[in-house]
DNA sequence: TATGAATGAGGCTTCATTCAT
DNA sequence: TATGAATGAAGCCTCATTCAT
């Protein structure tokens, strides 16, 4: 960001022109999207817009690094299983619901930015992000007596991530409940520990 | 497409205008991507391009609906293997390296054409292509005696995904041996209809 | 120059857009000196603009160049004097009268090219111009027997250069015939190598 | 100006404005010279400069009558020689010096000035300045026993202002001695009233 | 008076597309 | 059929200027 908002009013633009972007972003194909498109939206001029980023792939990074940040905090909250069994099962629906969230709320940031070229800030952002998640679920693997809790928490990961793209691409948003009961099980399988 | 070339030479325009549009998709940044750069990079003018081409989206989805094809046939041409057990691995790594290989080839494709936005048509081609993969990997776990071979197909398929995006973001487009090999098992336990 | 034209069309283009930069940037005041009013005065597109040249600097440096090179030309275009005294006195008439008609036709040119920054590529022309005109001049008061040709030939072209701004800046481009005279004066007593 | 400044710290800041002003237009490519830079270089806010002044053209103009100012007095301040031969020369040097001084201590201020269009109240000015020279050079070669003192004169100034261009195009500001040795031998003879 | 947020016209440039040759 | 010159809408961005605080 090029300038930090002092007054209020100027707090007001930023926030109004990152969420016009998400929305932007969020929505339409990417030809509408333009800094025109967006200062519209946010109920500015052009020129606010360009008080505060640097350029238009400043402002995607920024509301990509949000998004990102957002996604990583739903992850996080998401309470960790007792060692008991039957929690785990609750815990790993709870992942898979709260990451496909996080992307649903953004649907499109990821193709438009990756179409802009993913920024290398962005990128060591995503990074740590995905670090953070990993980790989390490599300790509860290890609580759970996994015998290689790294490994399987990066499979858990994935499964959690492609998880979440798939239930994008269907129509509404939905996938069938038995689909997110098979996902919930392998899950649940490779945290326990299981071959 | 607009008009059938009927010449040889045309043919051989309409190939090189394909294969650079390719080109162009998965070497550069969006930016490079005109109809201009194309033209060039095929050695023909623009206006020849038009003679063939709808317009630029037609071409993106002409190149999108091949690359969709050979990755489906790259899948297809995976020998199935035997009910004896020793295939199976290699048939998982098999699975996993062809359609890795796949999407490598046509990087950025994926990004570039969610950006100018999927096409009904195209979107149709890649369900059937979806579809088709799952319905083989379905009859490879029926061989193998799994209890619900559809969705052991279905979460089968999504492994294999995951995994080709995974190494196309992976610098070098290289990923541990160790994650194969842990991809490989899943993918063969699904296969084979373990629990 | 981005593109070298080949057709007909093309040259009257590019030939046009080259006079219209001219007389906007001989005319008018650097605000109202835009692409678009160079396209328009040019009777042709923007589009046309830059199929032909890089960018607006590149545009005002290929003109800059010609003006250039129009001068040097003007210059060497005045026939050296005899030895024989009668001619010096006219050839320095001619000299001052050539310069200054050069800098007129481009009136503006100067302080605009300035303005945008001179390009180092456009200073090698502005100074191969010199030193053949200073070499030039360093012939002739050779010729004339002066003790310090070079020395000389400077001071003169100095002079020549000051009397063709000056007139510029004189309302009718116009200057007193006395004030002419007293130049050439000058100017012929340097090349005659007096004092 | 648009207001005179009443208290202190409002004179202040014009004079940091003004002076932001002329050092902008002497370093840097017209393109860093914007309001925002004069204000950020002068410590104060846009808003404050548009207190003073009632346009950038007004800001402008000050700077510019200022300079004119300045090397005129400048120029006044050498001292006029006796009419003993041994300080023409020296005056004639001084001159040199002086002139090319003022006019380095505002490079760029030329150009841009002419890039704004010269306005007519810095015209007159500038016109004032150059009569009140030619004068008091008129005067010295009137006392040195010149038969045309207002025409050697006006040769005289025009070789001084050719001599500060000349020396501002050169990098690093500095001329070989000779050349300004030949320039103050001509100085020097022009006021001494030689032919 | 000073601040700095906001404005928006206008400048530069690109690029998909058309069409005369 | 192929060429490539021409088009112009539209995108990005700057910056002189205004005005609420």
């Amino acid at each position: 960001m090029r300038k930090r908002p002092r007054q209020r009013r100027a707090r007001e633009s930023v926030e109004a022109i990152l969420e016009a972007t998400r929305q932007l972003l969020t929505e339409g194909p990417i030809e509408s999207f333009s800094t025109d498109a967006i200062a519209e939206r946010a109920g500015v001029s052009v020129g606010t817009l360009y008080q505060y980023f640097e350029d238009k792939a400043d402002l995607v990074r920024e509301v990509g690094e949000r998004h990102v940040r957002e996604v990583g905090a739903l992850l996080a909250s998401v309470a960790a299983p007792d060692a008991s069994d039957g929690s785990l099962r609750r815990y790993a629906v709870a992942l898979l619901e709260a990451t496909a969230e996080g992307h649903a709320r953004d649907r499109g940031l990821h193709a438009t930015i990756l179409g802009l070229g993913l920024t290398s800030s962005l990128r060591r952002t995503l990074e740590r992000s995905e670090a953070r998640a990993r980790e989390s679920l490599a300790r509860v693997a290890e609580a759970q007596g996994a015998a290689d809790p790294a490994m399987a928490a990066g499979l858990a990961y994935d499964l959690i991530e492609r998880f979440a793209h798939k239930r994008l691409a269907e129509p509404g948003d939905t996938v069938p409940e038995s689909v997110v009961e098979r996902y919930a099980d392998e899950l649940a399988r490779l945290l326990a520990g299981e071959t």
